[in-house]
This record gives structure tokens, sequence and C-alpha cells, in this order.
DNA sequence: TGACTTCTCCAGCTTGGTAT
DNA sequence: ATACCAAGCTGGAGAAGTCA
């Protein structure tokens, strides 16, 4: 009876905790819903917490816990999604899309854009949003054995493109990642010399028919699959990682950084297979041309 | 002329600790 | 679980200068 009391008591803590659980991730939803609908308005952390009806310490609380970002970086990355998107699908000159997207100085919304996605507001439109090269952490700067590896795989089946993988320092995938790689498809992925540190590994993949040209990326990102893990603390071992990639939530950080054409790097693989060129890893092989296009450091 | 970079200042945010 | 405090930090504004 003592043991039916207490499974019965800890089957209604989990019960409770799932039920908390589920209340902090609508409470985070509908605060994401009023920084999507007030992306060009001067929102404040106090605003959302009043609106999701908890004092702003405790709100800032439940949101990272439920999107892993603070409220205020979680609206900075939407505010540049959104400005990536008029870049690449309007003709707006960068004053406007600064304002429109809730800067008021151009200076530090061209100096946020730079950081997080990559490359300046004008480079990012002239790519049509996808950048030539992805740079890393230059493996000669590294005084590192580390490894990791693992396999990314897709949640449920269907048609699956390339999946981008990178090791960032946080759960958002912007700046310069530690490194990063293009899968043609889901399937096993390694890094070598990764520096020492905590790191989140992010991947990204692009549902339907890759063959096809690019899309506008601001469109892409609407049928995109993402996973997550970390943190990872990295010292010398290998550390082994798995993913699997699920539709993207309301809940799951943007990705800002620009990323590489990937659908093109794949094809070239598929062109390499073809010749009867071993089916390499990208980080692995320094004749492939994603190692040439990812690995290169940045000047 | 428009876009970008760099810098300083400071309001607002984050975070660790604590109380209820 | 929720709220509050306080110290330290982050990021936004705006000015000045550079570049194409």
């Amino acid at each position: 009876m003592a043991l039916k009391l207490t499974i019965n008591s800890s089957a209604t803590r989990i019960r409770r905790g799932g039920m908390v659980e589920e209340s902090i991730e609508r409470a985070a939803a509908r605060a994401i819903v009023a920084m999507r609908e007030g992306l060009g308005e001067q929102l404040t952390v106090d605003d959302m917490a009043r609106a999701a009806m908890f004092s702003k310490f405790h709100f800032s609380r439940i949101f990272q816990r439920a999107t892993g970002l603070s409220p205020g970086r979680f609206l900075s990355a939407l505010r540049l999604q959104y400005a990536k998107h008029l870049l690449v699908s309007t003709s707006l000159n960068v004053a406007d899309i600064c304002l429109r997207v809730g800067y008021n100085s151009v200076g530090t919304f061209s100096s946020r854009f730079s950081k997080s996605v990559g490359m300046s507001p004008t480079t990012y439109r002239r790519c049509s949003g996808f950048a030539e090269q992805i740079p890393t952490v230059p493996a000669h700067r590294v005084a590192s054995t580390a490894r990791l590896y693992g396999n990314a795989r897709l949640s449920q089946l269907g048609a699956s493109g390339p999946v981008f993988i990178g090791l960032f320092p946080d759960r958002i995938p912007e700046g310069r990642p530690a490194r990063c790689t293009i899968l043609p498809a889901p399937g096993p992925y390694s890094f070598d010399t990764v520096p020492p540190g905590t790191w989140y590994l992010l991947a990204q993949s692009v549902s339907g028919d890759w063959q096809t040209p690019p899309l506008d990326p601001a469109d892409a990102e609407g049928r995109v699959s993402v996973a997550t893990y970390g943190p990872i603390t990295v010292r010398r071992d290998t550390v082994r990682a798995d993913l699997t990639l699920k539709p993207a939530r309301d809940l799951d950080p943007p990705v800002l950084l620009a990323l590489t054409d990937a659908r093109e790097l794949a094809l070239a693989t598929a062109a390499e297979r073809t010749e009867g060129a071993a089916p390499s890893m990208l980080v692995s092989s320094a004749r492939s041309p994603h190692e040439r296009a990812l690995q290169r450091p940045a000047a």
C-alpha cells in the first residue's frame, strides 16, 4: 500500500511537472507571438512579462528554460531574421530596414547584423542570402586533439535535404562556429581538432526537393528541421553526439548565420561520387569542395 | 551619397542569491 | 513556484570617421 502511494505520488509529480513545462512553453510561445507582432516597436522584457502575467525576473527565467535564450536575445534574433527576409525580398535600403525591424540606429543595426549573420547587410543582399563560405576558428590556432562525432538523423520519414551541422558557443546559430560541415543527407559526421570549451551542436536541414535551384532563404526557413545537442564540454577526449532533426517550432531560436548554398555543395558531392571518388565526409577530405568552402579560415 | 566601422555612454537586462 | 534585490554585463543610440 505504501509502495502504491509512493508510485502514485511520483506519477502525480511527473504529471504535474509536465503540466508546468507545458504552461511555461505556452507562456513563452505567447511572448514570442507578441515579439513577432511587435517587431518594429520598442518592446521591453517588462512589457512581455506583463503580457504573460509574471514578474520580469521570473519571466526571464522561464523564457530561458523554454527556449534556451533570454527574451532580449530572442527578440534581437527575430529582428535580425526579419531584416534578412526584407533584404532579400525587397529593395528597401538598409536604413529603412533598420527602422522596420525596430532599431533606431543604423550603426547598431549594421554592426549587430554583421556579427550575427557573418556578413554586412549589403553583402547579404548581394549574395541573395547565401554565404560563399562559413568562417570557423582556424585549425592551426587550436592546440587540440579532441574529436567530436556522431550521427544526424531525421525524426520522421520523408524527403531529406542537405544537413548543416555547426558547433556554436550558444544555443543560437549565429556568429562564427568553432567547426561546421554540410552533409548531403542525414548521416554520420565528425569534427577533428575541436577547440576545448563548452559548445552547443546545432543542426539544420531544409526538407523538400533540394536539387531544385536555391529558394529565397527566408522562404526556405518555413520548412526547416533543427536539432540541438549540448552543452558539450570538450577537453582532449573523443565525444559522441547523435542528433535527431525535428521540425522547427516557434520556441526554437531562428537561424541567423548566413549559410552556404547547401544544395549546390551537396550536388558537388553527388558529382564526386558518380566520378568514382570515395564518399567522403566534408571535414575529413582536404580535396572536398565542402572542405574548401567551410574550413578556409577567415582573413 | 550611402553604407559601414569604431567608439563612448548609459538604460535596461541577466543572473546569482535569497525570501515567501 | 514565484517574487524580489543588487551587481555586473550587454546591447542600443548616436557621433565621427572611412570607404567605394
